[in-house]
DNA sequence: ACCCGAATGTTAAAATAATTACAAACAGAA
DNA sequence: TTCTGTTTGTAATTATTTTAACATTCGGGT
């Protein structure tokens, strides 16, 4: 192993943990502590690393450094990173100026959310404290949130009253994410608490725009919401088998593959 | 100085620095390092902190936040932000294990909220982006956000369907924020949107707790929410001119000066 | 004022990390 | 191959931190 690919994994760990004890990174990529040392110098003097003696740091949140909002579904446990990413990116484009969007909970719906383009002066409806956390900061759009109480698996909220206040509002553009999307048994989510919500989202919204990426498809999870038909659209990735594609373009939907 | 203004302190020295050894710590607290690594030891229990005791950790990124939450009341418009900071502090430590909270919108009431002690198993109800954002990463909490329509000033959220929310729960303490408190004229607030919101949530708690600096003693504004007298506790600071303390033990308060 | 428990400070001993210096392994070039 | 400069590993020294035990202070309650 070169010094160049120490000084890699070294970044790519600290990314990861925030903070390393030496020996922990010198076992791990099987090397000396001087050597470790040495290269930690170097990262040193470019400012990217700081050592510390003896000392405390934050608790590792995956959120913290790339800009990231910090309230967001934890990446460590997120798998098909990049594909969600892109999938956020692109539905982000469907986006038109005047729109009423309704966001849902998720970690694919969160970069959408981040990606929302300034200056459209939209109303955003939503639910998950990783989307207002991520949305809050944009100007001349009114925000609005549903509350109730937080689960913190997906940092949604969730009420009666929150379904009320979803209910008294009509949305241009809806953005739901789903846990499983199958041809046969319909669109499915993980806990029953979000099956009322997606609902409640399908009917008070115009467009049904459905985020999922392709490992979801094929998959039925526990908590049915909607049959796939009831979408108008639907972004995956590219990684879609193509099945997939020929029946929804059967069934009419407008199809977007980030 | 009291242990949760300990920890408060260091917390926010943390988010700051990134990463600091814990003599530095104790210097700038002016207490043992012993003392430290006590009060980390509840930081560490409740996964907010990390020891280390050699190693590295990343830079500190200078474009962050200055260690507030990122949603935060613009604190460059704040003034008395010392004075809140000890008044939030201080009224951090009234919090008990078990209690349910009702946390106002305001600059004061985010500093209490960040300053609210690990392990109380508390159930706490807001209904402000900066509060929300201050006090979910707290474990072992059920967090309740009363939504709406948000106002950008405030962060506050705000409608009819979240006050039906807060009137459905029963709180232990409900800790209040005020833009006038005034003996002949009441306690009053800026914006009319906060009014009715601020009315549910005495309403709805057993203890009232206002919390307020000491400038906005004898200041009337424009909406009015409630008679000082509903008051069972004050919060303010040292700088509160004499005649209101005596007026204030005439009416039974229990006041606090931070 | 007194006692008591909790919180904090002090000290010394033990563990661990940082530093230094030097030896060994390695890679490239004559 | 042999030389040479670089990189890596080892070992001993030094400096710090961590831990633990004990002394002290502080604040509340009787």
């Amino acid at each position: 192993m070169k010094k160049h690919e120490r000084l890699g994994r070294i970044k790519e760990m600290l990314q990861q943990e925030n903070g390393l004890p030496i020996q922990t990174i010198a076992r791990h990529l099987g090397v000396s502590h001087m050597t470790v040392r040495r290269d930690l110098e170097l990262l040193v003097e470019s400012n990217e690393a700081k050592l510390i003696h003896g000392g405390v740091i934050l608790a590792p949140r995956s959120d913290q450094h790339n800009g990231y909002s910090p309230y967001s579904l934890n990446s460590a446990e997120t798998v098909m990173t990049e594909e969600k990413r892109r999938i956020g990116i692109l539905a982000a484009g469907l986006i038109e100026p005047q729109d009423t969007l309704i966001i849902d909970s998720g970690s694919t719906t969160e970069f959408l959310a981040r990606n929302i383009p300034p200056d459209m002066r939209l109303t955003i409806i939503c639910y998950a404290l990783n989307i207002i956390s991520a949305s809050a900061s944009l100007a001349d759009c009114r925000q609005v949130f549903a509350g109730g109480t937080m689960h913190v698996n997906t940092l949604m909220f969730e009420s009666p009253e929150g379904l009320e206040l979803i209910k008294r509002h009509r949305a241009t553009k809806a953005f739901v994410s789903a846990a499983g999307v199958h041809f046969d048994f319909g669109v499915t989510c993980l806990n029953a608490y979000e099956r009322e919500t997606k609902r409640t989202v399908i009917e008070s919204s115009d467009q049904k725009i459905l985020l999922a990426d392709s490992s979801k498809f094929g998959l039925i999870r526990s908590d049915y919401f909607a049959e796939l038909s009831h979408f108008d659209t639907v972004v995956t990735d590219k990684g879609v088998a193509p099945h997939f594609v020929e029946q929804m373009n059967e069934l009419g939907i407008r199809l977007f593959l980030a």
